[in-house]
DNA sequence: ATTGACGTGACATACGTATGTCAATTACCG
DNA sequence: CGGTAATTGACATACGTATGTCACGTCAAT
């Protein structure tokens, strides 16, 4: 008992190949008692396409865009480099992959950046943008031409995508909390939380994530009201400054997004690097070097290659209308020391 | 310039299409002049062969078998069932795998169920057993009939296998004495390491791990002499007993190996479980829940599914005489606590 | 000069699917 | 019932590769 193809399909449908075909790719004129007939064939037999027939057949090429925010980001770089080296390997077999940068930071941007493209020759989108009402309407328009759009890191939950890709900030955060909670075991005192900014809905997320690990697990530690520096190392060097005064009891520091260089800076100039407890997020060439010097005594990270890699399988997977393998497309949140790095 | 088919191939070298196959396929009756300009066309033309294409038209079939230790042990049992749910999956696309399951104790006996294999009805094997002489013969044996040999978890490194697919267990044994050291921050005390036999490598491997982060890193820890115990639950139980008043300084716990279930049971039966900071390798059933309960800290653990997936894709590189993505099938040492557990 | 071995090319068929053409059949409407 | 439109089937071609057959040429050895 091989592997039933579509003439085994129709010789049990009892109707002609042409049949099946119409049926199975969806083309009109197939009278329903047929339709019915051939799609009875196929759960019998156990029918499967052969995808790689089909797409041999249709000489297929799967086009996809990653649309990442633009701007001096170590993490976003990662990602670029990761895409730049899943395109030349096997996932990326008959699928062309570009990568378009946008402002992030302006949702009027981004909806032109986004507008400017040529549907018709797209598959695929994954977007790492924030979520705006005007991206989401963005969103809206692309999917109505038929192509499919998943999130990347950051979940769109209003925009209707056809999957995420991405970890799941609330545990992250959770994991951040119980890495300082074992790494203070049996003190008492306060921790540093600090970001870029709590716009974006990681942030927001990953502080959920730690005050929650911390009120029910660790109630010793405190962790301090979030400091948001927007892109001003300055703020983010007073800000620890004016802690370091107000809490002699301070014992740790938790970056929780983008800005980790200038928070290592800080912790440098005031010489606590390495004396505080030190958590950030995202494996870059700034937070690997931290580990490597002792600076940072963990990195909670989620692999770039993986994560662009499950982009494409499930984008692809969208296109062919086939299943997700979840258990391989769970991004998994990693943590990171000097002794695992990779 | 769409990519080049081996007809393209054949008129850039003026030579015949069949000429080009014998070339491109190592079958005989080739002059060595037009071996030649075959080649420089590939090479020109920058020829790779479309392997879907190929596989369809050789109604390909790939044959995989994993050779697993039998017993009651929970971390095979996972790769068990990963390798069932793989098996259904893309990764396994034209491919059967089987699972065979060996005494791994007993050397002969593992000679012994390879040699009834029937080799003309394979083309990979992977295997998980200790390395001894005649493993290694039985290994030549394998590849000499062209089968393709990995080594799974454990690598064995005289046995000129193909591929190693698994953690580097040195690193592992060094994350272990990092986290123990961040857990027992500022604290002196000694450490009881206990792994089921140190007959296997990796827990060999794990101790000098263990022990070089410990002697570098953090002096103020001591980890006392490995404890094997064999199978038998009833001597760990004696040597944390005996461990426990010998040692009022013992502060934590490092399980290397197999054993975590009889680990565990010890420490609940002296009242320590969760008071001893207490690590394990390798996320089964048992491990979860201790993880769950807080009763082990952290597991180091490694993904079985990409484990087994990478297995696939690379016996199947192997076999294709494709390269193979390093960055993808690398193996991650996960550190898994309760809040990141999956 | 004949034989044979080797090397080569032309051609056909196949894998499982997609897609087109065109004639034949069927269903439905008034 | 005829007429028309909707359905259907037979057939062909293609995708890129593998593989087989067979005839033809070349060259060295006999």
């Amino acid at each position: 008992m091989a592997k039933p193809t579509v003439h085994d399909i129709a010789r049990e449908a009892g109707v002609s190949l042409s049949t099946v075909d119409r049926v199975l790719n969806g083309r009109a004129d197939v009278r329903p008692k047929n339709a019915e007939r051939v799609k009875a064939a196929v759960e019998k037999l156990g029918y499967v396409r052969d995808t790689n027939a089909a797409n041999l057949a249709k000489q297929r090429q799967y086009r996809f865009l990653f649309v990442l925010p633009e701007g001096p980001n170590h993490f976003v770089e990662t990602i670029a480099t990761a895409v730049e080296e899943a395109s030349g390997a096997q996932v990326a077999d008959r699928t062309d992959v570009d990568v378009l940068l946008v402002d992030a930071a302006d949702p009027h941007a981004i909806v032109e950046a986004l507008s400017a493209l040529d549907l018709s020759t797209l598959d695929g989108v994954a977007m790492m943008v924030p979520e705006t009402p005007q991206v989401r309407d963005a969103i809206a328009h692309i999917k109505s031409a038929g192509i499919y759009v998943v999130a990347l890191v950051s979940d769109l939950p209003n925009s209707r995508c056809d999957h995420f890709v991405g970890v799941d900030n609330f545990s992250a955060g959770k994991i951040a909390g119980a890495l300082l909670g074992k790494f203070l075991r049996n003190e008492t005192g306060s921790i540093l939380v600090a970001t870029n900014s709590m716009v974006a809905r990681d942030s927001i997320e990953r502080r959920f994530g730690l005050d929650e690990v911390l009120s029910r697990d660790y109630p010793r530690l405190t962790a301090l009201p979030t400091i948001e520096f927007y892109d001003d190392p300055e703020r983010i060097h007073e800000t620890l400054d004016h802690a370091l005064k107000a809490h002699p009891e301070l014992k740790a520091v938790y970056s929780m997004g983008s800005g980790n260089a200038a928070m290592l800076d800080a912790l440098r100039e005031h010489g606590v690097a390495g004396k505080l407890v030190a958590i950030a997020h995202d494996l870059t060439t700034v937070t690997r070097q931290a580990l490597i010097d002792g600076e940072l005594d963990a990195v909670i990270a989620q692999n770039v290659g993986h994560l662009v890699r499950s982009t494409l399988r499930v984008l692809r997977a969208k296109c062919d209308g086939t299943d997700i393998y979840e258990a391989q497309e769970k991004i998994r949140i990693e943590i990171i020391m000097r002794e695992n790095l990779y």
